[in-house]
RNA sequence: GCGGGUAUGGCGGAAUUGGCAGACGCGCCAGACUUAGGAUCUGGUACUUCGGUGUGCAGGUUCGACCCCUGUUACCCGCACCA
């Protein structure tokens, strides 16, 4: 019997599509089920066979949700601003806005020849001028709170791109996106000021179920740490202030390190006797590179400041102050007191220097090595800390530098605020004008959206002006404060803007006096499960939480955080094990895919291919196993007759129910393939299945692979509804447990022999049983006995000696 | 260096969380049906000198360890001079 999945797939697609069987309903009384995926950036190869894994372990959660009863909300949409886009229109010169219609157009027709059940009803564009009217607004919102501002800055450029990136969008000191060279440039830039949410963004992990990857991760990422600024008087006057964690080491203590752009040598030019020196390290390190200063961590390079030194707040000794470039302008305050004894990079400074090393925590041999593993260690050679514990002694010099006016206790972020402007055209507006009397002034909310204007080229400018800047008639406007004349902000906002607040327009797309109305907001929010890559960590998923917390604040969201739980999937890699990519050439094309095994296969070895959060090779002969299985079950048609679930089939359903049910919760769609699989065989060896067995099956298997499902549902005329109209199946756990089991005799932990009891047969007579099989009384023959264990339906343990 | 993770047949991977290692699938072998098989069906398939031995390696805890503990090796991912 063929199984003709072609004909079959288009059916029920169109079906769907005209029932719009899987919209959300907004009828809040009912209980909500918001599941989310990330929705694709559309590009020009099109959907890739990486992009159905988290689709399709989604859907099967939404399906199998709505069967539950549940009111669910799996939406999608296009995150569509971008480089890619941009860089095809300025080739091809094509409008970067036609270049996405069509890439959406074919990213939809392939999602839809997937059967994946979204609510194409409430599908978004980040680029539609209606979505970015309230990226915009969004934006605005933390303009006036003071998040947003403007700073002439040292930022990252990538010289290939000609834009400005993000920390988190340098990996190894090169572009994420093209892997060209990331050079330093000072440029005026837009921020917004992720850093003021650092503590909340930690904090608040704990309301949400993340995996440890992701949330050690992100806690990484942000970088707290406790510790104190201390005040170093110096020999000219100015106080120096460092920053540590070490605050306890104070009396360790033996020179100071400044980073090379820092301003105490602009402000004491005359006193440094070897200026000369000072200044040409200056201009070397602002040479290098991040990544060459990475590379040349491991060997330390510094000058010392002649003429200009510290004074240790308590000992009182002069100390020497050295410019080095491992110390880091951007972050504390630039300068630090190294305690060579405690501390390996200023152990290694030190001995290249030939600079003191005093030990005040015992313990360890600093002569040898930085001792720095001393959280149980005691003060020494400390003055008033001595033989206080190191906790003890961070408490005691805190409050002692608080008392004495010369420091105080002090929680530093490796978080940097967000770069948020890019020198590019096809991005959202950022809505401020200039004005010479008034300074940046945002525009009116009811000016709102200021549309990306048309240009005749889209090139980025050499001078990295975004190409917006060429317009003149654009740029020159007016206040709209004091009606003066004005010019309008030419940079646009970066890619991750559009996908910061993506999930709440999902709650209502076509909102037109709000992000989304509140109502609905309240009955959406939070999302319930949001599956994405692990690449975002750090950057989309730490962004929209950060936005999600200032719209918080603004009492537009009531929920602290917008995600309940968080998973993410594993890659697929090509056939070889490698990254799939085009010069690998170990690409596969999920079009052929479809064309060859049909939508339902290709969902069902996307699911089985292995374990969903890890990495996995594509496998040609390992779709064809599941190409297999859906033709068995295709087949079951032939083998169909009347009646209910058979007596000696009702335990493996109902066991098959169960792993079914709760495999889906816990990501493990290959093992519940496996047991539909095994049930399947189950049935092919009874020779024949009832109507009441397979209707179970296909509700079972329904979320995996929909349109086969329906149709045999339809075919054998199962129920007077569609498939996805009925209720998940529910297992009595009284009938997932077999009837006899077979247990294991073991003698000294070593197996012996099998035995068939019912599972609840009392301890002793399972014991006296097992005593009695031969192999087992061979066994323990004259030995003396020294414990008998059993385990109820596992197994018997008989020790002797 | 720091953080997270992984290691099981020829391959992808299972193992109810301390209780029968290798479910399920691929591949392979044999058979059936066939003019034919890269189709379908049936059976077999960790290794073995048939005593046993096996979850990267070495120890430990336990009646019992893929699972817990200590040490170690290899690989993957993220961060990386953050004071």
């Amino acid at each position: 019997m063929d199984y003709p999945f072609s004909e079959i797939e288009k059916k029920w697609q169109e079906r769907w599509a005209k029932e719009h069987a899987f919209a959300a309903t907004n009828d809040t009384s009912k209980p909500k089920f918001y599941a989310l995926v990330e929705f694709p950036y559309p590009s020009g190869q099109g959907l890739h066979v990486g992009h159905p894994r988290p689709y399709t372990a989604m859907d099967i959660v939404s399906r199998k949700r709505r069967m539950e009863g549940y009111n669910v909300l799996f939406p999608m949409g296009w995150d569509a601003f971008g480089l890619p886009t941009e860089n095809y229109a300025i080739k091809n010169h094509i409008h970067p806005e036609i270049v996405t219609e069509k890439n959406v157009a074919h990213f939809k027709k392939q999602l839809q020849m997937l059967g994946f059940s979204f609510d194409w009803d409430r599908e978004i564009n980040t680029t539609d001028p209606a979505y970015y009217h309230w990226t915009q607004w969004i934006f605005l919102q933390l303009f006036k709170k003071g998040l947003a501002y403007k700073k002439e800055m040292s930022v990252n450029w990538c010289k290939s791109c000609k834009v400005v990136l993000a920390n988190e969008e340098v990996v190894g000191g090169c572009c994420e996106r093209c892997g060209g060279e990331v050079v330093r440039k000072e440029k005026s830039q837009w921020m917004l000021k992720i850093t003021a949410y650092a503590d909340r963004l930690i904090d608040d992990l704990s309301l949400v179920d993340y995996p440890d990857k992701v949330r050690s991760s992100q806690i990484n990422w942000i970088g707290r740490s406790h510790g104190a600024e201390v005040d170093f008087e110096t020999n000219v006057g100015e106080k120096l202030r460092v920053y540590t964690t070490r605050p306890d080491t104070l009396f360790g203590a033996t020179y100071m390190v400044i980073a090379p752009e820092h301003p105490l040598v602009d402000a004491h030019k005359e006193e440094i006797s070897n200026l000369d020196a000072v200044l040409e390290y200056r201009t070397l390190a602002g040479k290098k590179s991040d990544f060459e200063r990475t590379e040349l961590a491991k060997d330390k390079t510094g000058v010392k400041l002649e003429g200009v030194c510290g004074i240790n707040p308590v000992t009182g000794k002069e100390i020497p102050i050295f410019v080095s470039d491992y110390v880091l302008m951007t972050y504390g305050t630039g300068a630090i007191m190294a305690v060579p004894a405690h501390d390996e990079r200023d152990w290694e400074f030190a001995k290249k220097f030939d600079l003191p090393i005093i030990e005040v925590v015992k313990g360890g041999n600093v002569q040898e090595e930085a001792f720095t593993d001393c959280a149980t260690g005691v003060m020494t050679n400390s003055g008033f800390l001595n033989d206080l514990s190191v906790e003890e002694a961070k408490k005691a010099i805190t409050a002692w530098l608080e008392k004495e006016n010369k420091g105080q206790a002090k929680t530093n972020f490796k978080l940097r605020d967000w770069v948020f402007s890019r020198q590019r055209y096809w991005g959202e507006p950022i809505p401020l004008v200039y004005c010479e009397k008034c300074g940046w002034v945002p525009l009116a909310e009811e000016d709102l959206p200021l549309m990306l204007p048309a240009v005749e080229s889209y090139e980025p400018t050499d001078n990295g002006e975004s190409p917006l800047s060429k317009l003149t008639d654009w740029v020159n406007t007016t206040c709209p404060h004091c009606g003066g004349k004005a010019t309008r902000e030419t940079d646009t906002m970066p890619q991750w803007a559009g996908s910061s607040w993506y999930y709440l327009r999902y709650c209502d797309p076509t909102c037109l006096n709000a992000p989304a109305d509140s109502k609905l907001l309240d009955y959406w929010l939070p999302v319930d499960w949001y599956n994405g890559g692990m690449e975002h960590t750090t950057l989309h998923l730490l962004y929209s939480r950060f936005w999600h917390k200032f719209l918080y604040d603004l009492g537009l969201v009531s929920t602290k955080e917008p995600y309940t739980k968080r998973t993410s999937h594993g890659m697929i890699l090509g056939e070889d094990g490698q990254k799939m990519s085009k010069s690998r050439g170990n690409v596969v094309n999920p079009d052929e895919v479809v064309a060859n095994y049909g939508a339902d296969t290709m969902r069902l070895f996307e699911m089985f291919i292995g374990d969903f959060e890890k990495t996995a090779p594509w496998s040609q002969s390992g779709i064809k196993g599941c190409r297999r299985f859906a033709e068995r079950i295709w087949n079951l048609q032939e083998i169909v007759c009347d009646g209910d679930v058979r007596k000696e089939l009702e335990v493996s359903l109902h066991k098959t129910i169960k792993k079914v049910t709760e495999d889906i919760e816990n990501l493990k769609f290959n093992t519940a393939i496996a047991a539909m699989m095994s049930f399947l065989n189950e049935v092919t060896d009874q020779g024949s299945i009832t109507k009441g067995e397979l209707a179970v099956l296909m509700l079972l298997l329904n979320p995996f692979a929909p349109h086969l499902t329906e149709e045999i549902w339809e075919r054998q005329q199962l129920a007077d509804k569609p498939l996805y109209q009925n209720a998940w199946p529910v297992f009595d756990p009284e009938k997932c447990v077999d009837k006899t089991v077979e247990i294991v005799i073991q003698v000294c932990g070593k197996i012996k022999e099998r035995m068939v009891i019912a599972p609840d047969a009392p301890a002793d007579e399972v014991l006296a049983a097992a005593k009695k099989l031969p192999k087992v009384a061979d066994a323990i023959e004259g030995k003396t006995p020294v414990k008998e264990l059993y385990v109820p339906g596992k197994l018997v343990n008989l020790v002797v000696r």
